[in-house]
DNA sequence: AAAATTTGGTTTATTTTATAAACTTGTTTA
DNA sequence: TAAACAAGTTTATAAAATAAACCAAATTTT
């Protein structure tokens, strides 16, 4: 029986944010919106969501006068997404 | 930037049908519901999503006087559900 | 130096999707 | 022959994704 996925994981934008903060201590609002090519308000509510779950981190700050929020994964997020690809590998099984 | 994923695949339940019919010659319904866990009702609704699509076969018969519903996949769902993989390692990319 | 525009977001509303509950048709079994 | 069961389907509800509207501050334009 094939084990549940972690639905905090399984949605296309979530997973676009993980796979760009796995790969990078971290990223800025504007550079994940621009490179996932998400709208501003799709991309607010799923960076809440994988922070409200413990998944990223999220600083908020100033680049000189402009607001500027920052994202990494936390260890807690990483250890979650491997277990969710190991998870969706059994899936796929390819 | 990343491709979309086919979200005909990107379902946890159609994700395992396909993982189980990608296997086998054919599956009845009972078995995959049975081998997924899923209520009957869910199962159908999905069944029904992959068959209009195309990337499923639903034939309807009996064993004996019961119905028997064996579902297989169809050389564009074998296609197409590559492809989804293939964008979802690039998502996933380890 | 106001007014208009842009930036970097958040909040709320709408649409879509997934899931569960209820129902149907026919079959066994008590 | 009535109750329980099997194999699904249909419909209603819950949850999720997405978009639209909004806000505050900064920058640019006239």
């Amino acid at each position: 029986m094939l084990k549940p996925l972690n639905p905090l994981f399984h949605s296309e934008l979530r997973l676009a944010v993980i796979s760009i903060l796995i790969g990078v201590e971290e990223a800025d609002f504007v550079y994940i919106r621009n490179t996932t090519g998400a709208t501003a308000g799709n991309l607010s509510v799923q960076i809440d969501k994988l922070h409200k779950a413990g998944y990223i981190r999220v600083e908020k700050g100033f680049n000189g006068k402009m607001p500027r929020t920052i994202c990494s994964i936390t260890d807690d997020g990483r250890r979650a997404f491997e277990e969710y690809v190991e998870t969706l590998r059994e899936y796929i099984k390819l």
